[in-house]
This record gives C-alpha cells, structure tokens and sequence, in this order.
DNA sequence: GACGTTTTCGCCTGTTGGTCGAAAACAGGG
DNA sequence: CCCTGTTTTCGACCAACAGGCGAAAACGTC
C-alpha cells in the first residue's frame, strides 16, 4: 500500500501567561479551505531541516517570537480527513513564553485563552488542549515553571503562573518550599517593592541554572541509595 | 521552501523482558541501503489509515504481534539524512508485550538484549535507546507495569521484570507496598507452589481493572482536596 | 503609634518510600 | 518426626515530603 505524496507540517501551540490566564497564540486564516477560522502557527517540513528545525524557523518567520524558552514535542496528528483535499501529516509541538515578554505579532495573529478558543481550523483545537494537558503534567514533575516564568519573580507571581496554568489553587508555602527542597529556586537576596497597599518587601528569587535543564525528578521506585541525589548542589550542615 | 515528496513511514520498537533482559524485536534486512544490518519492524504509512493503525498493521503482517499489550507514541525522527537516498520522516511507537508470551516470528526477526543491540539500520539504535528511556521513566510514575507482565504473576516475577527492565535492583517489599496502595494490585486469593528448593508458596496477584488504564498519578503540586484520590476503589475501615 | 496588608517562617500532621528483621510456610534430609 | 535451609510475607521503624495553619516580620497609610 505505497502512499502517494504525504505532506508533512509541522505545528505549534506557543503558550503563555497573560492577565492571568493561560493564552495560546493563533493567526486567522485569510485562504480555504478554513478560511476565516484560527490556526496555530507552522508551516511545511523543508528539504534541509528536521522537524524541531522546521517549527523555530516557522515561529521567526511567521510571528515574532524569539522568546521562546522551551520547545517540546507533542505528538504527531495524522487522521486522513484531518485537512480535507489532501492528505497532510503534523508534527505538533509545544512552545513556552515567559510571562514577562510581549512578543510583536503580525496583524492576523492574536493570543486567546485556552480555554475560550475562537473557531479553529481543522483539528487544532484538539492539539492545543494536548499541549495545555501537557503542560500541565509537566509543571508538577518537573521544573517547566521557569520557561514559564521571567528570569527574576516573588514567590507570590511565581504562584499566580502556576495557578493560571494548572487552573486550580496552589498554596505559596508549598510552592516555594517544594521548589527550593528540588534546589530549583535560589533566592538573590534583593527584594521587590511592596504594593501600593504596603505589606512586606518580597523577596526575589531565580531558578537555578541546573533547573533549565527540565528534568524528570520525582521518579518513584528510585535506584537504592539515590536519596536526595541533589547533583552538584552541596548540602550545609546547620552549625 | 515546499518540500517534494516527503516519504512517512511508521517504526516500533518492542520490548520484552526475556531471559531476565529486556529485549527488542529486529529483522534483518536483505536489500540495500544498510542490507544485513537489523532494523526495527514497520512500513510506510498507507492513505487511509493514521500512524497509530498503521504501526499496528505494520506489526500484524510483518511480524505476527497480536500480543501487543501497550503502544505509544515515542516522537518523530526527522533528521534529513537519516535514510540514504529519499526523505523519509519516521514516527516511532513503542510497544510491549508481556513476559509470558512467545510470538511466533519470521526466519528473519529475532529478539536482542537493548543493551546489547546488533548492527543496527539508520538511527533504529537511537530509537531503541529513546524506547527504553521513556519504558524506564514510566514504570516509576505510571502503572504501565501491567503491560510487561502476565496476566496473574507472584510478587518476586513481578520484581524480576521490574529489576531487567529498569536496569537497578528493586525491593520487593517496597514494591509490592507501592503497588497495593495504588490500588492497582490486587491478590487472587490462590498461590503457586514453591520452587525445587521449597520455601513459602507465593501469593498470586493480578493487576485491578483501573491499573489496565495508564494513569499519571504520581503527581506533585496536586489540587487540594485531592489525596488518596483511589477513584472507584471503595476504602474500608478497620472493624 | 495603631491598623491593615502582604510576605515569610516555623510547627504539626498524614502519607509515602526505603530498610530491616522476624515470622510464616514449604521441601528435603537425617 | 524434628531440624535445617529456602522463599515469601508481614510488621515495625525511619527519613523525607507535601499540605495546612497560624504566628511573626516588614512594609504603607491614617
């Protein structure tokens, strides 16, 4: 059963935080078939590229976002109808904007919340819901946040993303403790200005460099021996 | 930069725990490019099906593999010379099958230890090697455990799969605890009879109804309220 | 200086996973 | 028939961890 010309496309489903809420970036098509409606950003598979390549090409190009902190890939969508005429295979990927940035867009692109979509072409609603199940999976077993985050936050901002992303309440003691138990948090030691209604100086803090590299630590069933395996991090003893 | 003739083929690599190893299922290749070296099993994707069905008739034909409990998506290998030639982008699957079956399988396919692979075809190895990372993230977190093992299994054969397939020594103990309180394990109430060096006869225990759904429990940072959340499994008290 | 606000920190609790060792249940041999 | 070796099972203990609560700290405003 050879198959007669199989494109391939490549996705991305770019979020981020805005107004507390989580927001995912679509361009409105102006051509059929979906004329109209919202996609996601993306674009053909080229001859000299793979496919991870492809999709931060297409984001330069397309619309402005070389603020991307992480770029993950979700899966591949690939039902026949999925685009109808011709038979097109994706490649979806998940990209993250720190919360602090906002990217200029071109003037059919716009940011939408995830969970109030506009009318979307073909089954991108479907992988834009992927990529926020995905992120939220992540954000609890590993250290995503900070591709989420600015480079500098209080542990209460710090908070506000998470509720925003995971959509339900996170408690700020946990957060910080959780964080900086996984030595993925180090506090810089300067503090942010309190509100105009006053209140105590936060303090600001910063993800640690070992904490870019997303790791998948909260394995269960660990090799013996491996507790609090903190890396490079050296454990003081209380004097 | 439109692409010409962009080939997709769908690739599995299978594991299962043989001989105390776990293994991955091969055939040999007999034409060129890369002839004699080994390959994992799959095919071009065909117009009317999806890569999730054509994996899995890729599977029934060229080898006979109904016995395949679980399969998932590992990620699209799309590197621009990964087959000499054509452009050919793979999506590879990973699949497994219990440790109690022996699939009946071609002259030219064969099980080989993962970590200690034959010549292998293209970038199969990196597949291979990307499989048994995420077969080993999993076990941990998720109750995929059940699709490596049979159907009814004692403690210590369960403890043997985990040990080959982890790579690390498991506690028995612990692991049966990990497993009861999830609830995914359940005793069957018989027991099987004790080895030619006698010893207690083992309880045999079979995985729940809920287990057979991979479900990423483990999570941190959960919604509160949400603790022992065992779903459908009724908590007795203690009389 | 009193009050409200926001952040931070310490304490307590319940749960989990790792470790160890004793007890249970069997086969085989003296 | 008891004793020993073997394998499994179970309970106890400990450390670590996440969730919850409330007090204390550090600010602005009145």
């Amino acid at each position: 059963m050879p198959a007669r010309s199989t494109g391939h496309e490549v996705l991305a489903a770019v979020l981020q935080v805005r107004e507390d809420a989580l927001q995912v970036l679509l361009w409105q098509r102006g051509k059929e078939p979906d004329s109209g409606r919202w996609a996601l950003p993306g674009g053909v598979l080229g001859d000299t590229e793979d496919v991870e390549e492809s999709v931060r090409r297409q984001l330069a190009e397309k619309v402005d976002v070389r603020e991307v902190t992480h770029v993950e890939q979700l899966g591949v969508f690939s039902a026949p109808g999925r685009v109808p005429g011709i038979r097109l295979v994706a490649t979806a990927f998940l990209g993250l904007v720190p919360s602090d940035v906002d990217p200029a867009v071109p003037a059919d692109t716009a940011w939408f919340p995830v969970a109030d979509l506009p009318p979307t072409a073909f089954d991108h609603a479907e992988i834009v819901h992927d990529a926020r199940d995905r992120l939220r999976a992540k954000l609890s077993y590993t250290n995503l946040g900070f591709a989420l985050a600015p480079r500098e936050f209080t542990i209460s901002a710090l908070r506000e993303l998470y509720v925003a992303a995971l959509g339900h309440p996170v408690s700020a003691t946990n957060l910080q403790r959780v964080l900086t138990r996984r030595h993925v948090l180090a506090a810089t030691g300067e503090t942010a200005p309190p509100g105009p209604a006053g209140g105590r100086p936060a303090a600001v803090f910063r993800f640690t460099e070992r904490a870019l590299r997303v790791t998948d630590a909260s394995a269960v069933l660990r090799p013996p021996g491996s507790r609090d395996s903190a890396g490079d991090v050296a454990v003081r003893p209380v004097p």
